[in-house]
DNA sequence: GCCGTTTTCGGCCCGACTGTTTTCAGTCG
């Protein structure tokens, strides 16, 4: 594959090399033009094929260098500068640099040192104790590579829900167009939008079987064939994913795809249900004693034949849904694509990479009423504002606001709490801003309690409006910071204070299961995307699957309401009414 | 390697934290 992310992964690898070689500045050079690379709307082979290498040069951070890389990779697939670099330092860079705490520079000193190349022989090294053995490690050390070593084997081949996606979807669309499909459906984990998925299910209804088989395992795209049948196929893709299609007649198609789409325990439970009415339920079907059909041409049909609603996928997790269902008590699930504001976005004030304008713009292409821009502060030190920038920033946003029509531009700020709680921007500047959110940047590693009080004491401050990513986790990467989490949904239902659904793809945070907890608790939330780049609203969607699957409805999630309303129910609107 | 109300060279987001040290290197954001 020859996308913008494969480019941006080659490119961060080229600056891991140079980074483990102590060169100056060039890695961050690369790492810059790979952040570019990523953020764009249209593929790089746009440009290139417009212009050739001196129009891909316009992109920022992209000079003659890269560029000339660049359109290597689109013509040939491989860049050979890189290539040399792998030969001359034979390491599995990305992997090992996976793990948390440790960059380029420690992966070339365990090379050096102990000729380590990969995760395995890491692994072994770490467990023998040869780790504190070499210059610059210790014991810590030692134990910390093999603590980021179990995190990263916790789920091996899982990848995040946003990266696996947009995969997917191109392939179910690419599916649909073949002429011997009738109905291609994206099943299993997918489909009920979980953070990490294994593997994606296709569920496919054909009358040629064989031709879409075919077609299946020979795509260019695939690395590996594990099997092919007339009915099932499955393989695996250049980029690690595995796939199975299953090709199933039209009458069984809605229990094909209820069983496939699972979860296995939702799939349990609701046999165990058809059984009590004297049926069996199987991946073909609902069959009554006499082996007749009673249902499985569609999941609804399915559903209803068991006496229950149909139950939207981000539910099925036998967390409670069908006895829900079975009472006429499911919520109605927030809709996709229905959110009207985004209350935490990033311009090139701080780390974003385009300005006020282009982000504004964006937001409106995407069909949102108002959008807050909420740069980082000063604690950031490589980009925050202070005071002063804060403030002329919020008379920019103000200007900009009035003379651009169409949506509305909300003044505010990604506040750091610091370790005591305290904030890195005043009050009184506090007060003048539209919204604020706050969050944890720094100090990670504080205990439960003491992390606890300093999140409860920052969300306690009567000009906080929202708590950002509130358990900074990254998936399959960094655990949540130590916090109880029960405690801070009781301060902010005792502050009113929002808590956001964070909807980058490798945060999702809160999660399914907090999203829950707040809304049990009569916590309201936002779901932002907390956009770096124009390109990143696409991402809302995810942050809406992630609410869904904690059962939220529009009325639990303040900006579905238009602009005014939202702005009204903001704590420190309340505090102005009380005053 | 990129960039320029500093324009073809000379800068380049920088502070906190951690573990290793004894003054620093690596990582992270």
């Amino acid at each position: 594959m020859r996308t913008n992310r494969d480019l941006g992964k080659l490119l961060r690898e080229i600056g891991a090399f140079l980074e483990m070689e102590g060169v100056a500045f060039k890695p961050r050079a690369y790492e810059k033009a790979a952040i570019a690379i990523e953020a764009m709307e249209e593929p790089v082979a746009t440009p290139h094929q417009k212009g050739g290498a001196k129009l891909v040069a316009t992109v920022p951070g992209v000079g003659k260098s890269i560029a000339d890389k660049i359109v290597e990779f689109l013509e040939t697939g491989r860049v050979d500068y890189l290539e040399a670099k792998r030969r001359e330092h034979p390491v599995d860079l990305l992997g090992l640099t996976a793990i948390e705490g440790v960059g380029a520079k420690t992966v070339g000193a365990l090379y050096d040192a102990l000729g380590i190349q990969n995760l395995a022989a890491l692994e072994e090294a770490a467990k023998a104790g040869k780790i504190r053995g070499i210059k610059g490690f210790g014991e810590k050390s030692e134990q910390e590579i093999l603590q980021g070593l179990e995190f990263l084997k916790k789920e091996p081949g899982r990848f995040p829900l946003g990266e696996v996606l947009p995969i997917a979807k191109a392939l179910e669309s690419r599916l649909g167009e073949l002429s011997q499909v009738d109905k291609v459906t994206l099943a299993g984990s997918i489909l009920r939008r979980k953070e990490t998925i294994g593997d994606a299910d296709f569920i496919v209804v054909s009358s040629h079987p064989d031709a879409v088989m075919d077609f299946f395992v020979s795509m260019p795209e695939v690395a590996h064939v594990y099997g092919k049948g007339s009915t099932k196929a499955n393989i695996r893709l250049e980029n690690g994913l595995d796939v199975d299609l299953r090709v199933v007649p039209k009458q069984s198609y809605g229990a094909a795809l209820n069983y496939f789409t699972g979860s296995k325990a939702h799939n349990v439970h609701l046999r165990r249900i058809a059984q009590s009415k004297g049926y069996k339920l199987n991946e073909y079907g609902l069959f009554d004693k006499n082996g007749d059909v009673i249902a499985g041409r569609t999941e609804k049909e399915l559903y209803a034949a068991l006496g229950l609603p149909f139950i939207p996928p981000e539910m099925r997790e036998d967390r409670g849904e069908i006895e829900l269902a079975y009472d006429g008590k499911l919520p109605k699930l927030i809709p996709y694509g229905k959110l009207k504001g985004d209350l935490q976005t990033q311009t090139n004030w701080s780390d974003g990479q385009h300005s006020i304008e282009e982000m504004a713009r964006a937001a409106m292409k995407r069909g949102l009423e108002y959008i807050a821009i909420t740069d980082h502060t000063i604690e950031l030190a490589m980009t925050g504002l202070d005071e002063r920038r804060l403030s002329e920033q919020m008379t920019e946003i103000r200007k900009i606001d009035r003379r651009t029509k169409g949506i509305r531009l909300l003044a505010g700020a990604e506040v750091n709490i610091l370790k005591d709680g305290s904030l890195d921007i005043g009050d009184e500047l506090l007060s003048k801003l539209d919204v604020v959110g706050v969050t944890v940047h720094s100090n990670l590693h504080l205990d439960r309690k003491e992390m606890t009080e300093r999140i409860c004491r920052a969300i306690r401050n009567p000009q906080v409006d929202i708590l950002f990513h509130p358990t900074g986790r990254v998936i399959l990467k960094r655990e949540p910071y130590q916090v109880d989490m029960e405690e801070v949904i009781r301060v902010a239902k005792e502050t009113g204070t929002l808590l956001e659904v964070d909807a980058i793809p490798d945060r999702l945070d809160l999660n399914d299961e907090h999203v829950k907890m707040a809304i049990d608790a009569g916590v309201k939330l936002v779901i932002d995307s907390d956009a770096h780049a124009t390109a990143h609203f696409d991402i809302l969607d995810l942050g809406v699957a992630t609410a869904r699957r904690g059962w939220a409805t529009s009325k639990d999630v303040m900006n579905t309401l238009p602009v005014e309303r939202f702005l009204k129910q903001l704590k420190r609107s309340h505090a102005h009414r009380a005053s």
